[in-house]
DNA sequence: AGCACGCCGACT
DNA sequence: GTCGGCGTGCTC
């Protein structure tokens, strides 16, 4: 007879569980478990969810008896050998809980969701307890919907034996079902039926007459009614009658399904996209598993290079990995992937609903999906046989989760090229400085794309200096220059893009008699102004309350809002120009599911003339109307005090002078700023990434920030500011003594937002080169660090954090 | 994360 | 005297 047993990872994200427990599996389970499925095991006196990563038949050696696992919730293991190596290399690198890498490669529907009930098992109760478990003997058992007298006393109730409390796992992932029909008379006894029927049952004739043509065919219901045109009474009926057989058929939800899109064919290539095709398809075809930095300005056509050489990898009967920022996964997008390879496509991003995530992942993992389209978490997707892995606008810091585990896409998507022997293609017309410099050094392969395909020249960018400006403009917002160029393309029938820099920017609320600002009674920022909800909002915990109409403070009634918001340069642009038709984009009006593609839509259509919106609009977006984009206020993403703000300044304003004039017209541009001598101003200007980059490498070289440096951050929370403090000036100590003279710590200070829902929280950033001993004090820190859990003192460790303010 | 075990204060 | 507070430690 034999055994086995599985090392299994449970879902406990803790540091103390954070390692494989061993289970037996039950002989009825034999053979049916493989590392990379989805099990239940019990653990402690609870069941949780778990992943079995190694199977053995050797006993293990302990000392104790060793649990059965309870269930297999998968038929055939939902993580492949790659992707569990993949979770493994993740908890290390990004220090993180194993769980948490296992769980973050599969779409949220596929986690477990945990319930408990409380069972009775005596008679003799109280008419209390009676009252609340009416007529049933089991009743949930939670916190949340219990009140805090009744949990009490079912508590006793469990601990005087008269209950039991029984603990459900359930797999969240459910495939859709559909109602399917199905004939199951022979064309013979479809006649006989004929033959029943009174002359006047016309509809009774009509569905023989469909079943006829039908077959022993199956189809969904829905389809059905419409190629018959006959009510589901009907073919209900016609099911009584033995006509038919209904059936639940599984059904993917298919988001794109209703739109038809044109197929595309490869377009000519321009010489230079020729070379960087032929120098990909060539790593293709060699297995070459190098980096790619495609250098592209907008209109370069970088899009057909990815689009090409994803050909080639299908050609070679391997699949393709696409990944492009969230805010670019635009429908113009999808289109232009699906427009040229069909349903081979399967895209993922955050506008699905779960359901629809799981769907399109299960289309990848049983390869009826062969080229992924997808924003951050995509990189995950589970592939195989990987010819080609593209990533789009590589600079873009939402490649970096936020959350445990805080990986970097980029970062994945190497491992995983190096893993399947594949080039990794990154593409940008402005690439993050460690990318650029990479290529410098030959470290990443470097391909130039310097025309625009139309050979356009890149739209003329003039700069409005808003300290002049100011004096005379019309609106506190926009220039009297930039409110003459728009009326100038109103007047021709041609489309304007404003762009609202938003980044460290909100509208708070500020009494002029004694400069009270409002804010958030749990975290130390000021609350938003809504306008929508009528509200005061906390962008960091939710927190919401009603607008005052006097001071809190000094019972003044001169309480106003103060900074830029789009509504309210919305209002200022239609109090000036009354017939014009403005659409704002932001996140107040995208953040119902497809919004963001409908505003998109009316603009295409040209039912408006303006589009305001913040960040957001300078992506991707292709229309060719737009001659004119204006900035209103360029500054406020260079002085946020953040080591990447030139970068992130030079890098919008490039990205968003790429929306103007990209069809035959051309383009101009106006950015508004308080700084025109500015270098991130200037060169992006002059469109000039080249001149950028040797003037900001030259500045992170002086102050010693990345790519010269690498930089791990430190954050302690908690709830009591002294504890969260001692933590981390303790760790700053244990730090002097493992680092070399070469590192350098910043602080330890506490965050800009020190307090967000009433936790503190400080920090620490070591830069440095080189320090060996480094990686394994952090391991140990963190170890050592598990009992200040329970006290609720947490410590995160963040590699290459991408702002540290 | 839960949950039990265990040791100290304020109540029927 | 007990109920229940939350500190500590364990979960195959």
């Amino acid at each position: 007879m034999i055994k086995q047993f599985a090392e299994v990872i449970v879902d406990v994200p803790a540091m103390q569980t954070n390692q494989p427990y061993t289970y037996s599996i039950p002989t009825e389970l034999i053979n049916q478990v493989f590392p990379g499925m989805r099990v239940i095991v019990p653990f402690g006196n609870r069941k949780v969810l778990g992943f079995a990563i190694n199977i053995s038949e050797k006993e293990p050696d302990v000392s104790f008896a060793l649990k059965d696992i309870e269930e297999v919730l998968d038929l055939t293991p939902v993580l492949n050998t790659e992707l569990l190596q993949l979770a493994n290399w993740l908890a290390q690198w990004t220090f993180s809980f194993k769980i948490s890498c296992l769980q973050v490669m599969l779409p949220a529907a596929m986690r477990a969701s945990y319930s408990k009930t409380i069972k009775l098992t005596s008679t003799e109760i109280s008419p209390a307890v009676q009252k609340l478990f009416g007529d049933k003997n089991e009743i949930p058992f939670d916190t949340k919907t219990l009140t805090a007298s009744a949990f009490k006393e079912l508590s006793k109730l469990k601990r005087a034996n008269q209950a039991e409390v029984l603990y459900q796992v359930r797999d969240r992932a459910k495939a859709k079902k559909v109602t399917a029909i199905q004939g199951c008379l022979s064309s013979d006894q479809l006649a006989s039926a004929r033959e029943t029927l009174r002359a006047n049952a016309a509809k009774s004739f009509q569905m023989l007459d469909y079943l006829t043509t039908l077959g022993l065919e199956q189809v969904t219901l829905k389809k059905a009614m419409q190629d018959s045109d006959l009510s589901a009474a009907q073919f209900t009926s016609a099911e009584k009658k033995g006509w038919l057989v209904k059936t639940k058929v599984e059904k993917y939800r298919d988001p794109y399904r209703e739109a038809v899109i044109e197929q595309s064919q490869p377009k000519q290539l321009k010489p230079a996209q020729l070379t960087a095709v032929e120098r990909i398809n060539q790593a293709i075809t060699d297995h070459q598993k190098s980096v790619f930095l495609l250098q592209g300005v907008t209109g370069s056509g970088k899009t057909e290079v990815y689009l090409q050489t994803i050909a080639t990898a299908l050609e070679k009967g391997q699949t393709a990995l696409m990944l492009v920022p969230e805010i670019s996964l635009t429908p113009q997008m999808v289109r232009r992937v699906k427009g040229r390879f069909g349903s081979r496509v399967a895209v993922l991003h955050s506008g699905l609903s779960e359901g629809e995530k799981y769907d399109e992942w299960r289309r990848i993992e049983r390869h009826e999906a062969q080229v992924v389209v997808g924003a951050r978490s995509a990189v995950f997707a589970p592939l195989e046989d990987i010819g080609i892995i593209i990533m789009d606008e590589e600079h873009e810091t939402s490649y970096k989760q936020e959350d445990m585990p805080e990986y970097n896409a980029r970062d994945v998507a190497i491992k995983r090229g190096e893993w399947h022997n594949c080039p990794v293609v990154l593409g940008s017309a402005t690439p993050s400085l460690e990318s650029r410099a990479r290529a410098q050094k030959g470290v990443y392969e470097w391909l130039r794309l310097d025309e625009r395909i139309n050979g356009q020249p890149l739209p003329e960018v003039n700069l409005v200096d808003m300290r002049q400006a100011l004096k005379t403009a019309p609106a506190l917002d926009i220039s009297a220059p930039l409110l003459s160029a728009i009326e100038q393309r109103l007047a021709q029938n041609e489309q304007v893009v404003l762009m609202l820099n938003r980044r460290g920017y909100s509208s708070f609320l500020m009494c002029r008699e004694c400069g009270f600002v409002l804010k958030c009674p749990n975290c130390d920022i000021s609350l938003t102004l809504h306008m929508d909800s009528r509200s005061m909002k906390c962008h960091y915990c939710g927190h919401e309350e009603a607008i005052p109409r006097t001071c809190p403070s000094c019972q003044s009634k001169k309480i106003r809002y103060y900074g830029t918001g789009t509504e309210k340069v919305e209002k200022e642009l239609q109090e000036l120009l009354p017939t014009a038709k403005i659409l704002r984009m932001d996140v107040d009006t995208t953040r119902r599911k497809g919004a963001h593609a409908k505003i998109l839509q009316q603009f295409g259509s040209k039912e408006a003339n303006i589009l305001l919106g913040t960040q957001m609009i300078a992506k991707g977006l292709d229309f060719p109307d737009v001659t004119l984009v204006g900035v209103l206020n360029a500054d406020t993403s260079l002085s946020l005090p953040n080591f990447r703000s030139a970068e992130r300044t030079f890098q919008l304003l490039t990205q968003v002078s790429g929306r103007a004039g990209r069809a035959e017209k051309t383009g101009e541009v106006l950015i508004q700023t308080f700084n025109p001598e500015h270098y991130a101003i200037q060169l992006a200007k002059n469109q000039n990434y080249e001149k950028f980059f040797g003037i900001e490498m030259n500045m992170r070289h002086r102050g010693g920030y990345p790519p010269y440096f690498f930089t791990t951050q430190i954050v302690v929370s908690g709830g009591s500011e002294a504890a969260v403090a001692k933590k981390i000036f303790g760790i700053n100590g244990q730090l002097q003594k493992v680092l070399s003279p070469q590192a350098v710590i910043l602080g330890p200070t506490p965050k800009p937002i020190m307090r967000i829902n009433n936790q503190f929280y400080y920090q620490l950033v070591i830069k440095y080169k080189k320090e060996p001993k480094l990686e394994q004090f952090l391991e140990e820190l963190l170890l050592s660090s598990q009992k200040d859990a329970a006290r609720n003192l947490k410590v995160k460790i963040d590699r290459d954090p991408v702002d540290f303010v």
